[in-house]
RNA sequence: UGGGGUGUCGCCAAGCGGUAAGGCACGGGACUUUGACUCCCGCAUUCGUAGGUUCGAAUCCUGCCACCCCAGCCA
């Protein structure tokens, strides 16, 4: 139960509110990411807990950066997320809003200005120093309405006038010295056309959307904690009842993550990166690409809390969070990454058996597979060592090591190339140690996968890495990305029953953690990477 | 130096006057035809700090310190 969550049930049981009703309201001017997710996840559970709704709105208020496309995907994206909402566009109120800025001049609380920006900038003082009011802060009601009039009807150019809510030039709240409402922009709108040359500023917007569409908790990110008292005049000097109520959370920081939409978005449009989507991007479709399941991130936005202290959440936990599900979810399968090759030089030549291979360890219902094998066969170089590291369970010459689903193999000898790397493994295997059938009495310490050399099914591999090495990377991100962000494999090598894989199903790749089909570049990519346990120490 | 916030384990985070939940990470062990998974066990005498109130404080009071946000005709 987080502080929302007892705020709300607070309500409820008060009877302040009959049913509560909360929105998501992105601005369509990018793609969501995983910062997204949390406010996705807590507004649509909350409403789903709690009996309630909650609204998917496009807080489409300024016309310059916003795109239909933008919309699309996020709605996409939030289905995607396994969560449904009426969709609503903050522009289908700028009637609304227009007839509210009128009633506010009628009262006296707004007035149109004549200052520019960069007057207005010097007339609202310092976080120190009070400002001043500006000249035209009393024009008469009546010249008031005319300008306000005119503005709309285009007969004033872009940053000539403004309108004002009149409100307290010396506050020690700077959002509240005579903040702007409304503004000129000669620009086309993606819905409402050219039918608006003045649009609403957010402080004013915001507010009357929620009371427009009843929305009992605003819940929005830390920032705006200043801006409360001004989403209240707002609700108030309207007149709306009854008054939504704004509550603010932090917002979710990862490691080595950069989430400003600023930065990801120049990301894209430079190119470098394959989109939105690309599998390195921390939007949620670049999470839904590389084959993250919905239901990790949801338990993910459920684990990290919600709370108003500002954190880093390290992305470990994410990571926890994809192979906590994908570990029931994904079959098994081999793949090699590198492949050295093997020769069993004791099995019959031109021979090959189907060996049956279980899909999943913990769970038969999810049937076999059969798995060709012979005497040429190919493993992973790094199951390999000639001078092994302490502790190390693989193969090494001399030593013994089990073919997952097949045999235990002994190496003998190993063919070096001209720099001493090895190419091929020389060994024996023993027939009588079957898997499901071994009477060998021999105990190997490990056991590695492997795939057929005659009937292998190649295929490229791509792991991906996150944008950035380190935490200080973000302040100048465009110049230190992580050079190893994307690594292709391109001998890797399949088992050959792989040839089936069905894009965005996740795999199990023994060693090489979790793999999807991604049909954009035609390869496996991979989901997540290997715990650190894993790893060779 | 104005206003608004926040400070509990390496990272999140419960706790709301009765003597520090949980998850991640980490360490150790068991199991294992994935060094995975699973399963045990360990991991804050201490809650930014200094005082005070109280039989008793992370929780109440006071002072101090640190960090974040605010001076867009962005959201």
């Amino acid at each position: 139960m987080n502080f929302i969550e007892e705020i709300i049930t607070d309500d409820l049981k008060n009877k302040r509110v009959d049913q509560i009703i909360t929105r998501f309201p992105p601005e369509p001017n990018g793609y969501l990411h995983i910062g997204h997710a949390k406010s996705i996840c807590l507004n649509f559970t909350l409403a789903q807990k709690y009996n309630g709704k909650c609204n998917l709105r496009f807080d489409d208020t300024n016309p310059e950066k916003e795109e239909e496309e933008f919309c699309q995907a996020i709605i996409r994206d939030v289905e995607w997320l396994g969560f449904k909402g009426d969709v609503y566009y903050a522009s289908d109120y700028f009637d609304i809003m227009y007839e509210c800025a009128v009633k506010l001049i009628k009262k006296g609380k707004a007035y149109v200005d004549g200052l520019s920006a960069e007057q207005i900038k010097e007339y609202r003082g310092t976080l120190t120093e009070p400002g001043k009011p500006s000249p035209f802060r009393d024009r008469s009601v009546e010249e008031n309405l005319r300008l306000f009039e005119e503005m709309r009807q285009g007969k004033h150019p872009e940053g000539s006038l403004t309108l004002r809510a009149k409100i307290d030039m010396a506050s020690p709240n700077i959002n509240m010295r005579d903040p702007v409402i409304y503004r000129i922009v000669h620009a086309r709108h993606h819905r409402q056309g050219d039918k608006w040359c003045v649009y609403p500023m957010y402080d004013f917007a915001h507010p009357i959307e929620d009371a427009i569409e009843k929305i009992t908790h605003s819940i929005c990110t830390l920032e705006f904690e200043d801006h409360r008292p001004l989403y209240d005049w707002v609700i108030n000097e309207c007149e709306f009842d009854p008054k939504p109520h704004q509550y603010e959370f932090a917002r979710l920081n990862l490691t080595r993550t950069i989430m400003s939409k600023r930065y990801l978005k120049k990301l894209v449009d430079e190119g470098v990166v394959d989109g939105w989507d690309d599998p390195r991007m921390p939007t949620i479709a670049g999470m839904r690409r590389r084959g993250y399941p919905a239901e990790a991130i949801r338990n993910f936005c459920e684990l990290i809390g919600v709370a108003k202290a500002n954190s880093e959440v390290d992305v470990a936990l994410l990571e926890h969070c994809v192979r906590d599900v994908l570990n029931v979810k994904a079959d098994r399968a081999m793949v090699v990454k590198e492949p050295l090759k093997v020769t069993i030089t004791n099995y019959p030549e031109g021979k090959t058996e189907m060996l049956t291979i279980e899909n999943h360890p913990d769970n038969p219902e999810r049937g076999t597979r059969e798995v060709p094998f012979s005497k040429e066969l190919y493993i992973e170089k790094e199951d390999f060592k000639l001078n092994p590291p302490p502790k190390y369970k693989r193969l090494v010459k001399g030593g013994i090591v089990r073919l997952k689903g097949a045999y235990i193999i002994r190496c003998d000898d190993v063919v070096l190339d001209e720099n001493g790397e090895p190419v091929e493994l020389k060994c024996t295997y023993f027939p009588e140690s079957k898997s499901g059938q071994d009477s060998s009495g021999l105990k190997p310490s490990g056991v590695i996968h492997f795939v057929d050399a005659s009937q292998n099914y190649p295929c490229k591999l791509i792991d991906y890495d996150y944008l950035l090495t380190d935490d200080d990377s973000k302040k100048d991100f465009m110049e230190r990305f992580n050079p190893n962000s994307k690594t292709e494999f391109p001998n890797a090598l399949a088992e050959i029953s792989l040839k089936n894989a069905k894009a965005g199903e996740p795999y199990q790749f023994m060693r090489n953690a979790y793999y999807c089909w991604d049909t954009k570049t035609n390869a496996f990519i991979q989901i997540v990477g290997l715990k650190d346990s894993y790893k060779i120490k």
